[in-house]
DNA sequence: TTGTACGCGTTATCAA
DNA sequence: TTGATAACGCGTACAA
């Protein structure tokens, strides 16, 4: 089963190995009539153009690499399904990897794609530092940091307002009437988690007493903690729908009627938080990619910013 | 910014290209001196080889496709985790395509992925055709069916008993005493579909009256489905965990108590499965990912079977 | 409109 | 132990 070539292609047409390959790639410069049998034969044959030698000689991949902080997480499977679909109307191939909540691994990945060779990064990030984004950046990769806003930071984003979003849950919940409330958070030290934290306090004008935990982000985690909790809050606010479901979860076993006796707001608006009418912050992934997709053609550039949505259901 | 090259490290440590090509191979043959001398080089000038050279040169590619079936469905994501995990180990780059539910799509993305070049699959097959698949695999691609058993067709498989895992939620529904069970499955051309069909009403024993419900798998259309039942059964097995969420929720607003007057059964195990206290047939994914690997590696071949356990929490 | 020659970065082969 | 040369498959520059 050797491969066939475009050297077989030019033989068995009788040309030369430059009119064959102008053929496959649309360039002018060729007569109709050996355009058509050369096509003929390309079928033939079953000819597919080898993309390492084009990438060789080219200096361009056609290759997207796709870096996510937690494919496990709906979110991010979310994201990489849309990102697919806007790739491959392109004719690019995606790379994914999962940094699995590691911000060591997110670095070592991004070594390696750019070893493997991609033309562009898409990177959702741990969110703490960025150093290696604007180092990757700099050695001629473009780089996008999808979701997570780093101020000081030279790169391309299509950013989620965090404290916006928390702030509308801060307010709504306020408006509800809640006093007691706590928050089931990510890490202390990412933007992510400070943003959401300080929105969130803000939109709750400290109208009354709010207690913050920073957990692992795992929703067994906020489960367990929910669980052991000695006396409950009026409401809940989350990091994200992972941690909420692992709330609801505790909730449920503890006989508390949610959406009444305690309010739950998540973060995100995964398939699962409408499946189990979870109240949430809604972020707009579709628009997100398709701006990272400009970005990435350079019909856009800098720092895209979005706002979540608070969808209320029955939880809040 | 060029890129430092094999030649450039030559140059700068006065030495030849192959030499070079020798240290960074650990191929024997060259002196202790050379090669520390050498190495520093190389760091120095940060030099990273070009895999699409040695993809072109070697005739391999070092990556590895994965297609999958539905990457919003967690179990899918699952699987890719488990798959980049070992990968990663071995120095291996995954290319993940999402075939979105479509026949189509796949044999398309599995061209594409020909194209690309990689020296294997790992696809999670929509599971009515394998000509595809053969004829990939005829072409020199190792092929792996990831979870579904095509008994006639000629290729690797981790396969995952669809009979088996049918046969036991019908026979616990049975000596729980159901009588009337609706079946919310896929599309009835699948072998999947009927491997759960009927391995389920083996189960049963016809023990009493079965429903068979053939939807699109979408856990919104198996919710609207529900909610508009004139009458509700006692039970549902549902074609995975996604459509037991979507049925789970229809009983909720139905305020129907679930586990006590009617119960549900999904299969995949997903996390949400166990957050939301739902009884499933668990999937070994990475056991099942593992297999995958030694196939992939030469150490194993044909096809390789899994049964599912019957997890049983709250809802059943 | 068509063809020739070279180079992309690497490795296999063979010779020194 | 080391190096020269060719080749992997393709595209660009230039010539015909």
């Amino acid at each position: 089963m050797k491969r066939v070539t475009l050297r077989d292609v030019a033989r068995m047409a009788d040309t030369s190995m430059m009119t064959v390959s102008r053929v496959i790639n649309d360039s002018p410069g060729v007569s109709k009539d050996t355009r058509e049998r050369i096509m003929q034969i390309i079928v033939e044959l079953g000819y597919k153009p080898n993309k390492d030698a084009r990438s060789l000689r080219s200096g361009k991949t056609g290759r997207l690499g796709v870096l996510v902080f937690d494919i496990r997480n709906p979110f991010y499977a979310e994201m990489i399904g849309e990102i697919e679909d806007l790739a491959n109307d392109r004719g690019l191939t995606v790379i994914v990897t999962d940094t699995n909540r590691s911000h060591q691994k997110e670095e070592k990945a991004l070594n390696l794609l750019e070893e493997t060779g991609v033309d562009s990064v898409v990177v959702a990030p741990e969110g703490y530092e960025f150093k290696h984004l604007e180092r990757a950046s700099n050695s001629g990769l473009t780089v996008v940091s999808f979701g997570v806003h780093f101020p000081r930071g030279d790169i391309y984003e299509v950013w989620i307002d965090d404290h916006e979003g928390g702030r509308k849950a801060g307010e709504h919940l306020r408006k509800q009437g809640v006093t007691k409330v706590a928050l089931v958070m990510d890490n202390p030290r990412k933007a992510t988690t400070v943003g959401r934290t300080e929105g969130f306090l803000e939109g709750f004008c400290s109208a009354g007493e709010s207690q913050v935990f920073n957990l692992q982000l795992d929703w067994r985690v906020a489960y367990e903690t929910v669980k052991k909790m000695q006396t409950l809050p009026e409401a809940f606010f989350c990091h994200n729908d992972m941690m909420a479901i692992g709330v609801l979860r505790a909730l449920r076993e503890r006989r508390v009627k949610v959406g009444d006796e305690v309010l739950v707001i998540g973060f995100d608006d995964v398939f699962f938080a409408e499946a189990t009418n979870l109240s949430t912050l809604r972020i707009p992934v579709r628009d997100m990619v398709g701006a990272t997709f400009e970005i990435l053609s350079g019909k856009k550039s800098g720092k895209i910013r979005y706002v979540p949505e608070l969808i209320l259901r029955g939880s809040a």
